[in-house]
DNA sequence: ATGAAAGCGCTAACAT
DNA sequence: ATGTTAGCGCTTTCAT
C-alpha cells in the first residue's frame, strides 16, 4: 500500500509549483507549451491521478449527482436511470443511486448521506408526499429535480408524464369499445401518480355517464398486490368486464391472476395498464397501455438539473410534463355478450 | 447560498474543541454524557451535517463503492445492481454506477474517474478480456471484484456462474429430447461468458457424438443481433431443429425472428437460452433457460468486496462460482418428424 | 506566465 | 475526558 503521488510530487518532478500543475490539469489559467509538456511527462512518469476529494473540498463541487428511485428493478426506473447516467456522464458527472422501496424513512436517511457526500444535485422519485427530504436538501443548497411524481406544497423542478391525461385516454378507449363496468387497480393513495391516474379514470367514466360505476381498489405498486386485487375484483358482482392496472407491476399481477383464474384476455376480460415494458424484454407484448418515455424522462431531468447547476438564474419551478403514448394491443377488446 | 456550518461552528456553540465534536459524531473515543448532549444540541440547532469530502480526505476512505456494468438496462445487471446496493447500503456504503456498453474505452475512462473519486472498491463486469482497468485500479490501491465474467491473467476476486456447466446441461437436455442439429447463437468471442457457454455447448454435443454438427454464430449480446443471427440460422441447410441463445437479449431476438418467420415454438423449432427474465416482468414465461441467481451474485460480490476492505489479509483470489438452475418450460420440445 | 501563502473541513497523533 | 497542532491534497488570492 504505497503512497500515491500528489500534486506536490508532480510539481517537484516537473520543476514547477503545485499551482502550475493544477493549471495544466484543469486547463485553467495560462501555461506555456514547454511547461505543459514537462508537467504532463511528470504526471505520466509518476502515474499521478488527481484526488477529487481534495479538489471538491476546495472548489465546493463534486461533479456527482444522485438518483433516488423507489426500486431500480422496475424497468420504468431502470430506463430512467440509464437516461440519467447517459446525460450525466456526457457532462462529466458521475451518479450515485439509491433505492427507497417507497419508504420515507429510507428517503430521509439517503438525503442525509447525500448532503454529507456533497453531491451537486439530486434526482428524486419521491417515496411519499412529505416535503421533508426535498426541503432538507434545499436547506443544504442542493438542487432537486423530482421525477415521475409531484410533491404538494414544494417548489422544485419536476419532470413527469401527464398521468391524468394518459389514464383518461386509456379508459376512454375502453369505454368506446363498449365497457361500462371498469375497475381500477391502483397504487397507494397519496402518491401523485396513483392519484392522477385514478383521477383520469374518474373523469373518463363520469364523462361517459358512468359515474355510478366507479370502483377503485387501492394497494401498493407491486405484482403481488395486482394479483390479490384482481382476484378481489373478479369476485365482485357484477363482475367487471375490464381491469385497469395503474402501473406495470400491477398489470402483470393482474394478468397472472386472470391466467390462474382460467380467464382469457381479451375474450373473457379486457386489461389495460400504465407503463410499457421495454421491447427488449418481451417477445409478444399484448397489453394495451399508456406508455411513458422513461429514458427520455431521465435524460431531460438530468439535463434540467445540470442546467440549474451551471446557470444561477433559471426561472423558478420548471415543470416538464410529457405526454404518454396510448398503445393499443390485444389485451383490450369489446366486452362479452 | 449561505455558508453551511462546519465542525468549528458546532464546537464553538457547544463550548468544546472541534475534535470533541468529531468524537461525538463518529462515536470514536470518549465523551461524557454531558458533553455529548451539548454537542448534539449544537448540531441540531445549527443544522450541521458532516462533510464527508473533508473526512474522506483525512481518513482516506469514502464509504463509496462503484458498480461498473455493461448496461444497467439488462435485467440481469439490474438485479445485480439491486443486490449490490442492498448489501452496500446495509454496511453504510453508497454506490456509484457506470455503464460501459461493452466498450473498453469507456471502462478505462470510468476507472480513471473512480480513482479520482477515491472509491473504496469497484465491482466490475469487465467489458473485454483486457486486464488494463483492473490493473490500473490495483495500482491505485483499489480492490476489484469481478462479476459475471473472468479476465485472463489477472488475479482478483470473482463472483460468477458456471456458464460452461449451465450451457452443457441445457444443451444436453435438448439432445435428450432428440435434437441433433442445434445451432448456438453467441455473444462476442473473447468475453468469458460467451466462450464458456459455447464450450459447454461443444462438450455436450461432442459427448453425444454430435461433434460434426457443431455450429456457432458469433455476434454481440443484443436483441438485434439475436434477430439477425436467428434468420441466418434458419437459412442453413439442413435447418437446425433447435437454437441456443447465450444470453437473454439474444434469446428474445431469436424468438422475435421466429415469430416473424411464422414459426411456432416448440412445434416447429426449439429454443433455449441463458438468463431468465424476472418473474415480475413476464406473465407467462415460456423459455427453457439456464437461470443465474443475479440478485444473489450482486449481494455476494458486494459482501466479498466489503470483507476485503475490512480484513487486510484475506486469502488471495477468491472465486465464487455459483450453479445455474435449468428451468424447463414450453420453448423446448422434441424435434419435428 | 508562474509562484507563495493561506485555507477548504476534517481527524491522527500527541498532549494534559 | 478533552484539547492543541499539524496536515490530508487541492485551489483561491494575491503577488511578481
Amino acid at each position: 500500500m504505497k503512497k500515491m503521488p500528489n500534486i506536490i510530487d508532480v510539481a517537484k518532478r516537473a520543476g514547477v509549483a503545485p499551482i502550475t500543475v493544477s493549471r495544466v490539469i484543469n486547463k485553467s489559467g495560462y501555461a506555456s507549451e514547454a511547461t505543459r509538456k514537462k508537467v504532463e511527462e511528470a504526471i505520466a512518469e509518476l502515474g499521478y491521478v488527481q484526488n477529487s476529494l481534495a479538489r471538491g473540498l476546495r472548489i465546493k463541487r463534486t461533479n456527482t449527482l444522485a438518483l433516488v428511485v423507489t426500486d431500480i428493478t422496475n424497468p420504468f426506473f431502470t430506463l430512467i436511470a440509464r437516461g440519467v447516467e447517459d446525460a450525466a456522464s456526457k457532462a462529466g458527472y458521475t451518479v450515485i443511486y439509491c433505492n427507497t422501496d417507497e419508504s420515507e424513512e429510507k428517503e430521509i436517511s439517503y438525503s442525509n448521506i447525500l448532503v454529507q457526500k456533497q453531491v451537486d444535485g439530486v434526482l428524486l422519485v419521491p417515496a411519499c408526499s412529505s416535503p421533508q427530504s426535498v426541503r432538507f436538501l434545499g436547506q443544504n443548497n442542493i438542487p432537486v429535480v423530482l421525477i415521475d411524481r409531484r410533491v404538494p406544497d414544494i417548489h422544485t423542478d419536476v419532470v413527469r408524464c401527464d398521468s391524468e391525461e394518459g389514464a383518461y385516454n386509456l379508459v376512454k378507449l375502453v369505454i368506446e369499445l363498449g365497457h361500462r363496468n371498469i375497475v381500477t387497480i391502483s397504487g397507494p393513495q397519496g402518491v401523485s401518480t396513483s392519484d392522477d391516474r385514478v383521477a383520469g379514470y374518474q373523469r373518463a367514466m363520469k364523462e361517459a355517464g358512468l359515474g355510478d360505476n366507479l370502483n377503485v381498489l387501492y394497494g401498493s405498486f407491486t405484482q403481488a398486490c395486482g394479483y390479490d386485487l384482481a382476484n378481489q375484483a373478479l369476485a365482485l358482482n357484477p363482475r367487471p368486464t375490464a381491469l385497469f392496472g395503474t402501473n406495470n407491476f400491477l398489470s402483470i399481477g393482474i394478468m397472472k391472476a386472470l391466467r390462474d383464474a382460467g380467464m382469457r384476455v381479451p375474450e373473457d376480460i379486457t386489461v389495460i395498464g400504465f407503463d410499457d415494458l421495454p421491447e427488449t424484454m418481451v417477445v409478444d407484448p399484448i397489453l394495451t397501455v399508456a406508455a411513458q418515455p422513461a429514458y427520455k424522462m431521465g435524460v431531460l431531468a438530468a439535463e434540467l438539473l445540470l442546467k440549474r447547476l451551471s446557470e444561477k438564474m433559471l426561472p423558478e419551478n420548471q415543470e416538464i410534463i410529457l405526454p404518454t403514448e396510448i398503445i393499443e394491443r390485444q389485451s383490450s377488446g369489446p366486452p362479452l355478450g
